[in-house]
DNA sequence: CAGAAATTTGACCAGTTGGAAAAATTCTTA
DNA sequence: TAAGAATTTTTCCAACTGGTCAAATTTCTG
């Protein structure tokens, strides 16, 4: 199971390294000095929030580079442009958020692996939900920018994961079903209390909609997932 | 169980009908002639492919307009602000949005009362994609213009909803879990397939990406829900 | 069909947006 | 510490944006 590196095109990356000595130096390259990844980091960081808020389009240079604190032009210095961050953003993302599923293990037994990866992928949203929500943003447009990711390297990913499923399922060791939309349904399940956030504590109201809620949601996941998979009685 | 009007704030709305021989007539009130009626159709539905897609922000009125085969300022002349026709867009689609929900009848048979509102919800993802895309695409942006129907009409009607679930599972019709997480997870799971269809189309593949992947999550939702709701065996 | 009402168009505008250029400032390091 | 490199600021710009306005055109209605 090769750890799969998900990688964007990224056209820069062909470029001959630039020339060094130019007026702008940092622009083309990735950070050398210890200004520019602490920087970038500020921008990355101020991108994530209004990205995942806005989506590309929606999202404008001047908002993030306020959020990060710097004026438009210095924030250009770090990033040339716009769609520069986003994809950074993106390649990062991708990368943390499968990290998951990559880690189930074919060897494991078959029901703690299912349960812990719906509490990794349920943690994920609680810990990290605004890159969920860069994600989900992404597809809603369509995933312009992602699409060859998704049908290569994810679906690639996915369909070796199916194959474990498939073969737990063989074995009797879990419910005969369809593993695709087995897995499609425990990232659905999970990201939704990261992409519906706002949704998710209005209808808990005050009383429920606390910290406790992931703990509330992981307990009902699990116990949906655990009869819905257990296999057939004899 | 009242139907629960959904009806967004409209500040318009109170406003004592306009001045109707001014230089403006068609802009503040509701549609009077044909042709009228006609085009704002033409207009939401333009709208609503490009909104669901960009988000507000991201969205222009030119894109909607030229979506709608007609110039800005006519567009203009129906809408008279961007923001009233996402505020019409949005009105509609939550009241066709909740319908499923509300038709769940408390005196059905539990089983087949769930099964078929997976059922309808996984249609509605079929059939209007966009509606849900919008609806998420608000959401992600923190639900700003719909927050305070979330939290009132909304979260009455899944208190009610729970509350019919709660008795069920008193009854020992279901098993007994958390009725809250259980509407969340029947929402994400077949929401998703509208939200992240992209995404759900390119790990399935050529083969089993085509117009047979709902028939299959269907398949496999009504399992997942089915077995996981089965009552404790005796 | 004439006049009025409704609709459409073209010109325009002020504010925003992504980004470029160059000057000004602040590090580094020989 | 002075020169060179790195960083930041100021100024600017062309395209885009939401929206206005009056004139022109089309569609009713008596």
């Amino acid at each position: 199971m090769p750890p799969i590196k998900v990688k964007m095109l990224d056209k820069d990356e062909a470029k001959p390294a630039a020339e060094t000595g130019a007026k702008k130096p940092a622009k083309a390259g990735r950070p050398r000095t210890r200004i520019q990844r602490e920087k970038q980091d500020v921008i990355l960081e101020a991108a994530l929030d209004v990205f995942s808020r806005e989506g590309f389009r929606g999202a404008t240079i001047d908002q993030i580079a306020e959020a990060a604190g710097m004026s438009k032009p210095n924030l250009l210095y770090y990033f040339p442009r716009k769609e520069e961050i986003y994809k950074r953003l993106m390649t990062e993302m991708l990368d943390v958020w499968l990290a998951p599923l990559r880690d189930i293990d074919s060897d494991g037994d078959p029901v703690p692996e299912i349960r812990s990866y719906i509490r990794r992928k349920l943690e994920m949203s609680r810990d990290f939900p605004r890159q969920s929500r860069l994600f989900a943003n992404e597809m809603l447009q369509g995933a312009p920018r992602i699409i060859d990711v998704l049908s290569t390297d994810l679906k690639g990913l996915v369909d070796e994961k199916a194959k474990v499923l498939e073969s737990w399922m063989e074995r009797g060791k879990i419910r005969r079903t369809d593993p695709y939309h087995l897995i499609f349904s425990i990232w659905a399940t999970t990201q939704h209390y990261a992409d519906f956030d706002v949704q998710v504590r209005a209808v808990l109201g005050k009383g429920r909609g606390g910290e406790g809620r992931f703990e509330d949601a992981a307990r009902f996941l699990e116990t949906l997932f655990l009869y819905g998979l257990l296999p057939k009685q004899p």
